[in-house]
DNA sequence: TTTATTTCTAACTGTTTAGTTGATAAAATA
DNA sequence: TATTTTATCAACTAAACAGTTAGAAATAAA
């Protein structure tokens, strides 16, 4: 049996590429779990079940690891963003994809939520040294902007909107929420965290957003 | 001398308050700084310039500190919300007070901020266990309530906001620019930290809002 | 003035933790 | 088949760290 055979059985106990997937998962989860701080290094290697020198022989330590599980996130993100094709649709098509595909992105990638939280409490100093990250410009804001013109023009929207503020506010509508559920919860003594409420809130952010670009 | 006469100097080296206070300070910035897992006992007390078993003798544990800091911290909030009197004011002056108020609170309180971020990552669980905190409920949901009942009766606002929603966007909207402040100036690769940038965002914030609200 | 209590200090301890070492087994290459 | 390279493991280490101890000094109470 070659290696290539191995492969499609996926019963290799020796993979590079395998290993490096469960680390990556395993470290996915521990850091959005308990932080970077919080983290620990035999965790990761017992939730990947493979050797802890392992994570040192792929990755280096335990930031580098740290910094390849958000690239990893914003790669994903940005393969998604890709798919939008927000340039094909009217202006009020296009607004609705967008928020909806933000809500709904953060909704189900709670764990980068959390890996972003935690990267701001780390002043975005993994961020700022990934070129990686900093390589994958996202088209979102140009793609926006464009939008934002177009239904301007049309007359449509309101006029003179920056691009960037609005995106930071849908961001916040969208992130928030979830980042923040648990404080909420406790000083709203009120449950956030199921669907209705969370259907609740994605309709709000629908009306919110529309009314702001409304004219 | 006597003990009231040296409280009045200032210059007691032995003083359970003002110890107290020395290392809730220091600790505020500490936690605030590297988050509760990354914060070291022997940093905060050589912060606060005490000895560090002083921290065990007044505070228990570093977990203990770190619910003390979140417990003086919504005191401070709370304190300030109550001076706000949003039940004087019509409703279009009230929302301004309450948008403006919570903006520049958060504005001038980043350790309350970069608190509340790493006590998400710990799903809240110190505030769900302080009963001193759920003590301290706040009246602004109640008031706000009422303003938005009164702007709608006076043909003002918008009706049926649901004032949970909009008391959330209102945070996300003030909130999510602060907090996540490093990982947008990252990924925008533009400096969002200016004080022209905070003054932007801060005018945004009231059109938002505004356009929401108003018929 | 003596005794008890409170506040404070320096040195210590046991554990946890990130990271290392050195050897071994599997796979690839010659 | 022999040799080199790659992947994996168990055991170890040094440092960092939260929390403790035992006692001293200041203050208050008797």
């Amino acid at each position: 049996m070659n290696r290539q055979q191995k492969k499609q059985d996926e019963k290799v106990s020796r993979n590079t590429r395998s290993t490096k997937l469960k680390l990556l998962k395993a470290a996915t989860k521990e850091f959005a779990d308990k932080g970077l701080n919080g983290a620990r290094v035999d965790g990761i290697a017992s939730r990947a079940g493979v050797n802890k020198q392992l994570l040192y022989y792929y990755f280096g330590d335990k930031e580098k690891l740290f910094v390849a599980v958000l690239e990893a996130a914003y790669v994903k993100l940005r393969k998604k963003e890709k798919e939008l094709h927000l340039e094909d649709m009217n202006p009020w098509q296009a607004i609705e994809t967008l928020v909806g595909f933000t809500f709904d992105y953060i909704a189900h990638n709670r764990q980068f939520v959390a890996l972003l939280n935690d990267e701001n409490i780390h002043h975005a100093q993994h961020i700022k040294r990934s070129k990686t990250i900093k390589g994958l410009h996202s088209k979102l804001l140009e793609l926006l902007s464009e939008v934002l013109k177009r239904g301007a023009k049309e007359g449509l929207f309101r006029k003179n909107v920056d691009p960037i503020e609005f995106y930071i506010s849908l961001a916040s509508l969208c992130y928030f929420f979830f980042s923040n559920n648990h404080t909420l919860s406790a000083i709203f003594a009120r449950n956030l965290t199921g669907a209705a409420q969370k259907e609740a809130r994605r309709k709000h952010i629908f009306e919110f957003i529309t009314a702001y670009l409304k004219i």
